[in-house]
DNA sequence: GTCTATAGTGGGATAGAC
DNA sequence: GTCTATCCCACTATAGAC
């Protein structure tokens, strides 16, 4: 399903990209590993992608447009507000750590991706906002900081996190429109 | 002054570290770049400290010294409240990026740093909560989420962040008491 | 406390045969 | 499309001479 399915190779090649990810973490996805798993030696690799950076991108793309499916599917089942938003959203980063990190750390390599694959996923959020970018930044702040922390424990080991991710997000709601200070 | 004063090549280290981490960000930081930069070769660091970590560690606890100093100087010059906090952190982390970076992503090692460290860089936002640790929490999420997006270079290229800092901070601070929902 | 030499590990990627 | 062989890079860290 990712990228092409006239290529079933290159799919199974990003399937166990995948995989890897989720299961040893970003470190552990090298071209040997891939090619390990999926039954072939690295350098076969490059006959299905360019380079490392190409199996990555199909990785990030497919990324963003779960994210993207796990919104609108939280507003058809839970309606929208911003709290179903940020469920949805902590569930997701949740579900898949490695990938949310993948997705969010460092640089994006814009250039390579498909142009509309972060808009998708952000269009929830602007609903939800009513128009008021700047509350929708600093609640996507918010979020990112919240899955961010918790995933790499910087929280106290005892915080009750479901009641910062509610003082939060109704901070946020009881703010929507009021245009900053 | 990082470390102690009775060794002057470790300090020196440390301060050549510094210079490379906020010079060429976290990757240049090798033992042969740091060796270079101090005018010896790599195996001789290992005179001085353990290990790469033991020179990591060094750089974060003064990481977040600074932090706590920054904080506390904020609040002295503009007043204790959570406007001063943010713009004190913001200023913070886009003066030392790389450092800021090193500091808030992955995993503290925290078995091999000062243990009051991060406690002491937190004092100041737990006052200015008055003790309500959700907020707390959520209002440093969102500080984080901010800085290290802006750092990133996600948001959109025209976005107004100072608008979306000032949207947030507003938020929390109205919200500040009410205990989530 | 510094050096050279080197071990040991890992990575991305290419050439050329089949 | 896959293989072997290999290049070239980079890194942390240790041994042992000086």
């Amino acid at each position: 399903m990712a990228e092409s399915p006239i290529r079933p190779r290159a799919a199974a090649i990003v399937v166990a990209a995948r995989e890897i990810l989720e299961a040893e973490g970003i470190e552990a996805l090298t071209m040997r590993r891939l090619g390990e798993a999926v039954g072939i030696r690295a350098p076969s690799l490059y006959r299905h992608f360019a380079d490392k950076a190409a199996v990555e991108i199909v990785l990030l793309e497919a990324g963003f447009d779960e994210l993207a499916d796990s919104f609108e599917a939280a507003f058809e089942r839970d309606g929208e507000s911003l709290a179903t938003l940020g469920q949805a959203f902590r569930d997701f980063a949740r579900t898949r750590p490695h990938l949310y990190r993948m997705m969010t750390t460092g640089r994006l390599p814009r250039e390579r991706m498909r142009p509309d694959v972060e808009a998708r996923a952000a269009a929830p959020l602007m609903r939800v906002t009513g128009g008021d970018e700047h509350i929708a930044r600093a609640a996507w702040a918010f979020a990112h900081g919240m899955v961010i922390l918790e995933l790499d424990d910087r929280f106290p080991p005892g915080a009750d996190l479901d009641a910062a991710w509610s003082a939060g997000l109704a901070a946020f709601a009881a703010n929507i429109g009021r245009g900053g200070v």
